[in-house]
DNA sequence: AACCTTTACATAGACTGTCAAGGGAAGTGG
DNA sequence: CCACTTCCCTTGACAGTCTATGTAAAGGTT
């Protein structure tokens, strides 16, 4: 899980999904499931989150759903990123990275008084 | 600013606060200054988001404060951390550092689609 | 049948940030 | 002395996103 209560997500949900979407379209459930392997499962994606996001992201047109079948043979709504969530997860990034850059340069730990480590 | 309608300071904003309280008491002002300052503009805090911020740290036990005299001849509230605040600040740091990685690792742009670069 | 897995959705609620407005006191330039 | 700017704090309305929790249904397995 993503730890105690932290809601760090919180803004970053987005750009995870369109990229984890940059690999192929994909299903909610499969997004929720790469996004936990791929971090060791540090990213723990709520239903309640991943669906509300997907739907407006949808809204907003940076992905398309399209029902289908899985290979478990389930129906699925397979999403896939429109040509403006392309740009979306181009600009975001690089956005979470400048801010995750910032918050770094404050927090990093080699510039800590002492007692704090 | 922290970029366009991104709300990624969501969560993150109280750990950016005590890490900067940890080089010494501060008003509330000198600390969005410190910040902004420190991240080259790239974190402007909102006093909106800020003053709301210390008071409920401070009712949460983190930091105190105190008013004083600033050396521009000004009153203003001078907060430090507590124990709790410190200890807070090491599990939070430590909880944004786990949480930042797992982003990079998704994020990491070594690993794109051509299209996506 | 009973049960687990896969897949999706919705509602309620809390939390936290933005926006916008206001106020007061100390300098500074005229 | 007045106007203006800088410093510093506060709060309220509002919006957005996440969590918690519960519902649903279909396929596979035993």
């Amino acid at each position: 899980m993503a730890s105690d209560g932290h809601l760090f997500l919180q803004g970053t949900l987005e750009v995870l999904i369109l990229k984890t979407l940059s690999w192929g379209p994909m299903h909610g459930y499969g997004i929720a499931n790469w996004l936990g392997e791929r971090t060791d499962g540090e990213l723990d994606i709520e239903e309640g989150s991943l669906y509300p996001a997907l739907h407006r992201m949808e809204r907003r047109g940076w992905i398309e759903a399209e029902w289908q079948i899985t290979d478990k043979n389930r129906r699925a709504k397979y999403y896939q990123l429109t040509r403006d969530g392309r740009k979306r997860l181009r600009d975001d990034a690089k956005a979470w990275s400048r801010f995750a850059s910032a918050v770094a340069e404050v927090l990093d730990e080699s510039k800590a008084p002492s007692w704090a480590t």
